[in-house]
RNA sequence: GGGUCGGUGUCCGAGUGGCCAAAGGAAGCAGGCUGUAAACCUGCCGGCAUUGCCUACGGAGGUUCGAAUCCUCCCCGGCCCA
């Protein structure tokens, strides 16, 4: 394999994948043997999002370069919610969503990694920490891993600080204490399976010293830590948020098409970055992109090979294939000039939503009502508004009339109506 | 348990009896310019309806012609004390 010929460190240093290491001594000692490592995972959702992504692809690259993965699911920890997040107070899961959502996580990574029972040499495996957190009592708890931390030290990591800063919130012990936990997940790996590196975004690395720390004070193994820098867009803002809401890896929550356009949306400023860390193009090819980028922007080459590649890897070629003509056709070409194969291929991975035939019959439907139904508008008033500012579309026409209706007569095929609000949110509307 | 400060729209944050659907900022949405990019400019930004109505300022009551604003009780959070 080309890009690994320099070698782990060397391709994560490329990819700038590597924001913080525990020891200096670590890039070097990933080239000289398999070792084994772990990132922890929230089981808390029914999928994993693409703000997962930088870790699934991480864990991919110590496998594909023979190291032993392990993804940590935090069953567990998972129920108690680390402090640095915004959630305040997380609902606790019944056994059965997170039983529902842990099989749903293995199904996912399992097309990122070769999954086994057990780490190993070039394989990975999925565990989840409620294995051992769950049974444990706090007495034990307490002898174990409290006696080793000061709350002096707790208290000074950024995580906490930051709350404690904040005049109208505190903290909860709980919360406090969830850095101890993953602390001992790490100890627990390390002694179990012999895990020494612990692998995480940078918002994690007061967890990891702490899990590296409790590993030497307890039994005098030297482990390590790394961090990946927080992917954010230019403005600070995370990653993997839109406006309706997280990307989602489960192609039934996000289609295959709308992460396909997620990425293809990427900004110029970023779609360097984002290559380097989600693609497993080669150097050459992304080096050859970043030029591209700079000499021919408005082609956006590097934004259509990482939205190819990155729907590739999550959804397969096909689907990828359909997100790609689907989107070659909604920003292309005449609505009304497609045939009726083709717009319904270009639909299988856009939305769309069906409409009783007869409800088109006579005066026909609002318009602003079909916004709405749609999704395409949050309210009656947002379709209006819409509207009035000639943000939307019929079959690709724009509309200004608020008290437009809908009738038999526009439908395309005797049976379709392209609905689109904006720049690029498009709705198939089916007569039925 | 006591004292004290606070809980406002997606978020931050003004507002202390009518002029408040509530300043300002951010985010978001639409339009323009572009390249399905960024920046910038303009408009919008609780819901429903053509003047208007409804729902909203932690919750429940109350005072008042009228309350986000005053009173009572309750819930939640910060800080200090026990």
């Amino acid at each position: 394999m080309d890009y690994r010929s320099g070698g782990l460190a060397a391709d994560l240093t490329f990819r700038h994948l590597i924001h913080q290491v525990t020891d200096p001594a670590l890039p070097g000692l990933l080239d000289e043997g398999p070792m084994t490592l772990y990132t922890g995972f929230d089981p808390s959702a029914p999928s994993l999002h693409v703000g997962n992504l930088l870790q699934i692809c991480t864990l991919r690259r110590f496998q594909q370069a023979g190291h032993a993965p392990i993804a940590l699911a935090g069953g567990a920890t998972g129920m108690i919610g680390d402090p640095g997040g915004k959630t305040h107070e997380r609902s606790l899961l019944s056994p059965e969503e997170l039983e529902a959502n842990l099989s749903a996580m293995r199904r996912q990574l399992s097309g990122f990694l070769d999954l086994d029972d057990t780490p190993g040499p070039g394989r990975a495996c999925l565990l989840d920490n409620a294995a051992w957190l769950a049974r444990m009592s706090v007495v034990d708890f307490l002898r174990q891993v409290g006696k080793h931390f000061t709350v002096n030290q707790m208290m000074a990591k950024e995580s906490v600080r930051s709350r404690l800063e904040r005049p109208d919130q505190g903290i909860s012990f709980t919360e406090f204490s969830y850095m101890l936990l993953q602390a001992y997940d790490f100890f627990r790996l390390s002694t179990d399976h012999g895990c020494r590196l612990q692998v995480g975004g940078s918002d994690q690395w007061g967890n990891i010293t702490l899990g590296v720390e409790l590993i030497r004070r307890s039994t005098r193994v030297e482990a390590f830590g790394l961090t990946t820098p927080l992917v954010t867009k230019p403005d600070g803002t995370k990653f993997g948020k839109t406006e309706s809401g997280t990307v989602w890896l489960d192609g039934s929550m996000t289609s295959p098409y709308r992460l396909y356009q997620f990425l293809l949306q990427s900004e110029d400023a970023v779609v360097g970055e984002y290559l380097r860390y989600f693609t497993f193009l080669t150097h050459e090819e992304i080096i050859d992109l970043d030029g591209q980028t700079t000499t021919h922007p408005e082609h956006r080459a590097a934004q259509r090979a990482l939205a190819r590649a990155v729907c590739t890897l999550v959804h397969g070629s096909e689907a990828t294939a359909a997100a790609e003509r689907a989107s070659a056709a909604l920003f292309g070409s005449e609505i009304a000039a497609i045939d009726e194969r083709t717009l319904l291929d270009v639909f299988q991975g856009a939305p769309s939503f069906p409409v009783p035939r007869d409800e088109l019959d006579g005066s026909g439907v609002l318009l602003a009502d079909m916004m709405v139904t749609a999704g395409l508008a949050r309210s009656k008033g947002d379709a209006r508004r819409t509207i009035a500012q000639g943000g939307a579309y019929v079959n690709n026409v724009r509309q200004r009339d608020g008290d437009r209706l809908i009738g038999i007569g526009d439908l395309l095929h005797g049976r379709y109506l392209v609905l689109r609000r904006g720049r690029r949110d498009h709705c198939l509307v089916r007569a039925e």
